[in-house]
DNA sequence: ATACATACC
DNA sequence: TACTGGTATGTAT
């Protein structure tokens, strides 16, 4: 402490200094002048927004100046550039306007300050925890890895993926010219005329990464997509189990990339051969080593160990190489893994000293969340590491928001989340598309309504409604401007929306009259989103009710200093759902977020994510054997061909050996993860066909003929809802709905037959994927005999699945007391009521407790980043209706629509509504 | 509630 | 010729 003070008031006095220099250059002189003294080498006090940003892997020790230049000769005098100079000078007032701030400090409020930073300090200090392992992965140079991998001869060339308009991605080849994300082609072939730009090819990079996020699913099933390429894994639980595998299960087949197959030996993207990397020596270190000379890897128990095992079994299977970071939190272990990016990784030990000294000399804007001008404001303070934001918090907390210092705070710190957030309520849906320049009214006018179609689209695909709309306007200069309208209902068609999106329109136009709206970008976007939760709360609650009796009641929970709504439970896992987890299983995962604290969980272990990393091990095992028993006669060739198209059937088949295993896993890519497929065969179909085109019911055991969650879902729901009105019939009849949802599902009868061998538990991969989804098999049966057993609250309602003329009696779980009513729907609503009294109480127990009662559940939350297919079909469709088709749109998908885990965390929704009822 | 800005991928 | 699209969130009014 006394050292801070100490710092802090040498600062003080530099920054008066300073303050006087920093106000004379403002404005113009930050233009084309070199930032005296401090970062000679960042030579860039002019135009930020337009410079080379080489803060990434990849970029270091490009010589920046040259690239710069070439890049304002290119722009210089555009409409682009003259909106950013604009722009830029709107930050230079801002942080002008900052350092006057500044100016007036008096040393009286500074030392207050800094007694309130202090305290504040140490009370994050104690909230401190460091037992979670937590590991970021990024694919390396994703897109650009992909189109490498398919097209060798793109491997030695600087290439990058997107178009002349805009670049998704480089390779490292063409980062060394400065070629970057985000950077339009035009501009990026003047930095290097032989780049080569290849078009984007979005369902390739779906498909990867649905096998990415199979293996990630091995180590942690509740981990965190946050992008195509890129994920959080709590490795806790896995590391802890580990501990206790023998070591035929950490043996990994190394696939022989060369010398067996040698037609394939061009296609072998050795990316990164001369990075540290995973493959194929592993160096070994602390307890793993290669097993001899056989092509078997065995991993150790170390974290490092088992990330390396992930990244070598991501780069068996899908030829394409991974970084990792390892770290107490979530920030840290991003900053990680950029560190040894390509193709390595890097620990950062989990004790204080490493982590603070880790921080130090970091540059802020490593940092998720601080950007261009955060670091620029940041710069004009003279912080740029990570040490500096600790020595001027106190100055930080006079001149920025609360939420931003205690951000800062933090990440002076070294403090993050320690848990993956759960993936949030989507808040909004939008599309908006970029054109050539374009004014006429009929033409923005039938523009707006194409965007309304395919947002209705979008909104009807997730059964959305919404009350606020928001039309977007870009110029031919750039300048964006957004009108909204609220409305006092809800709205989700075409009509309703495009009737206010173009009086939005039309007022624009004739603010701007008599000149003409000149355009190129246009959006649509919706918010303020009624829960459909409001619309059914009866079903929801009796079926979070019934999943109560799964898990327990422990609502004991201490106040952490941890934001509450960063509850440990994340919502999917690609393993026990292929697309992401069913609404049931969501459902009681809401249920036990309300009950259980992120620790507890931990200790308990999780019933969801125990079975697929157990499984995985297993199979591993038995796959040696098999492997074994293969060797001592023939070798086994059949399975390379095989392997890209595959049944759960025959997955079962080919793996003999593990029939006498327990197997709660049925994904198709199992197989060619470990056996011989070419590059080509993984790229275009190994990896497709383990997404299916249809899923099953959990209820009616039908095939919904539709691979989107929401459709999926709400035919769940009529046929729970179905069920519960008619008890005895499980099976639901085929007259029954003149719901549209059930329209879309077709009867099979193989699936109907699956149904009904489930009650004798068959052996076979179908029953086992329902296995897997054990909520589901707990649903059905409780839901059918209607009876209901909550947390220490027993069996009320009796109800003979195979009889019942009579109405049952019907006992409240939650109050006691016998209803009236034997209907069914009337009893359910009854339940409801009480069951919300409950949370409502729970709530008011504890205020300040760190959970985050779900009243409602909202089964949009189910595919979060997880939906692959939803967001593949989306790039369709727009795709299909691009106008202007250079412009690539496939840049960023909407995938996963989360904050940066560093981010503050506001109130969720439903969250908020109680908070206010108490407040 | 609205508008705009920042940030992320 | 040519500087994205989707989502969340913070800040100011």
């Amino acid at each position: 402490m006394r050292k801070y003070r100490q710092k802090n008031c040498h600062c003080f006095q530099t920054i008066n200094v300073r303050q006087l220099s920093d106000s004379a250059q403002s404005e113009k002189g930050l233009f084309f002048r070199m930032e005296d003294g401090v970062r000679p080498s960042k030579g860039e006090g002019f135009l930020s927004r337009m410079a080379l940003n080489d803060n990434k892997a990849g970029m270091e020790g490009l010589d920046r100046d040259k690239i710069n230049k070439i890049i304002m000769e290119a722009s210089k005098g555009s409409r682009f550039y003259e909106n950013e100079l604009k722009r830029e000078q709107q930050v230079n007032q801002r942080i002008e306007k900052m350092m006057q701030q500044k100016a007036q400090i008096t040393e009286q409020q500074l030392k207050k300050a800094q007694a309130q930073v202090e305290r504040t300090a140490a009370e994050l200090e104690r909230s401190r925890d460091l037992s979670r392992v937590i590991v970021h992965v990024d694919m390396d140079a994703f897109y650009a890895a992909v189109e490498m991998r398919d097209c060798p001869e793109l491997k030695d060339k600087p290439m990058a993926v997107g178009s002349m308009s805009m670049l998704s991605t480089s390779n490292y080849h063409a980062r060394k010219y400065g070629v970057r994300a985000a950077m339009p082609g035009f501009i990026a072939k003047k930095l290097c005329p032989n780049l080569v730009i290849v078009p984007t090819n979005f369902d390739k990079y779906t498909a990867v990464s649905q096998e990415i996020r199979e293996i990630f699913a091995d180590y942690d099933p509740h981990f965190q997509p946050m992008s195509l390429d890129e994920a959080y894994l709590d490795f806790t639980d896995h590391l802890e189990q580990r501990q206790s595998w023998p070591d035929s299960s950490r043996e990994e087949q190394v696939e022989p990339l060369q010398e067996e197959v040698p037609e394939i030996k061009d296609l072998s993207p050795v990316l990164f051969d001369d990075s540290p990397g995973s493959s194929p020596r592993f160096p070994g270190s602390e307890d793993g080593g290669a097993a001899g000379g056989a092509r078997v890897e065995v991993f150790g128990k170390s974290v490092e160990e088992a990330v390396r095992e992930m990244r070598f079994r991501i780069e068996q299977k899908t030829k394409l190489t991974a970084s990792a970071g390892i770290a107490p939190n979530t920030m840290l272990a991003k900053v990680c893994s950029d560190k040894n990016k390509p193709n390595g990784q890097y620990r950062l030990p989990s004790t204080r000293e490493a982590v603070m000294d880790f921080i130090q000399n970091l540059p802020v804007r490593k940092i998720s969340g601080i950007g261009k001008v955060s670091e620029k404001m940041l710069n004009a303070l003279d912080i740029s590491s990570c040490a500096h934001l600790g020595q001027q918090m106190a100055l930080l907390s006079l001149l920025f928001s609360d939420t931003a210092w205690h951000h800062f705070l933090q990440v002076s710190l070294g403090l993050a989340s320690t848990f993956l957030p759960r993936h949030e309520e989507r808040k909004s849906m939008s599309t908006e598309r970029t054109f050539k320049e374009m004014s006429k009214a009929e033409e923005q006018l039938s523009l707006c309504r194409e965007l309304c179609e395919d947002l209705a689209e979008d909104m009807k695909k997730e059964g959305l409604k919404g009350k606020t709309v928001t039309l977007k306007l870009k110029n031919v200069n750039f300048e964006v401007k957004t009108r909204a309208l609220t409305l006092p209902y809800p709205v989700a068609t075409v009509d309703e929306i495009f009737a206010v999106a173009k009086d939005l329109l039309k007022t624009e136009r004739d603010n701007e009259s008599p000149q003409p709206l000149r355009l190129r970008l246009m959006g649509v976007r919706i918010s303020a989103f009624v829960s459909l939760d409001d619309k059914k709360p009866l079903q929801k609650s009796i079926i979070g009710f019934l999943q109560t009796g799964k898990t327990d009641s422990c609502s004991s929970s201490q106040v952490t200093h941890q934001k509450p709504e960063r509850e440990h439970i994340s919502s999917h896992s690609l393993q026990t759902w292929p697309l992401a987890r069913p609404p049931l299983a969501q459902k009681r995962e809401k249920q036990e977020e309300a009950q259980g604290s992120s620790k507890q969980r931990a200790s308990e272990g999780r019933q969801t994510g125990d079975e697929p990393q157990q499984s995985f091990f297993q199979r591993a095992h038995a796959k040696r054997l098999q492997l074994q028993a293969a060797n001592a006669s023939t070798p086994q060739e059949g399975d390379g061909k095989k392997a890209s198209v595959i049944t759960p059937t025959d997955t079962r088949a080919q793996k003999g050996a593990e029939s006498s295993i327990k197997e709660s896993s049925c994904e198709a890519s199992d197989v060619s993860e470990n056996n011989f497929v070419s590059p080509v065969e993984a790229s275009t179909s190994g990896c497709g066909a383990a997404v299916s085109e249809s899923l099953t019911c959990p209820v009616c055991f039908r095939q919904v003929e539709t691979t989107d969650l929401n459709v999926f879902n709400r035919h769940i729901d009529e046929c729970l809802s179905d069920t519960s009105r008619k008890p005895n019939q499980v099976t639901v009849s085929d007259t029954e709905s003149e719901e549209s949802d059930h329209t879309e599902c077709e009867v099979s009868d193989k699936w109907r037959e699956q149904g009904a061998r489930d009650e004798e538990k068959s052996e076979n991969g179908e029953e086992l994927e329902l296995d897997r989804a054990e909520p589901q098999e707990e649903i059905k049966e409780k839901v059918s005999i209607l009876s209901i057993s909550g947390d220490n609250k027993t069996v009320t309602v009796q109800q003979p699945q195979s009889h019942c003329t009579k109405g049952p009696i019907l006992i409240c779980p939650v109050c006691q007391l016998t209803q009236d009513s034997d209907d069914l729907i009337i009893f359910n609503h009854h339940v409801d009521l009480c069951l919300n009294q409950e949370v409502l109480h729970e709530l008011k127990g504890r205020t300040s407790s760190p959970m985050n009662p779900p009243l409602s559940v909202n089964r949009k939350a189910i595919d979060r980043g997880c939906l692959l297919p939803l967001q593949a079909s989306k790039g369709k469709t727009k795709r299909d209706v691009l106008i202007h088709k250079s412009v690539d749109f496939m840049t960023f998908r909407r995938d996963s629509p989360s904050s940066p885990p560093s981010k503050k965390a506001k109130g969720l929704g439903p969250r908020n509504t109680i908070d206010k009822f108490f407040r």
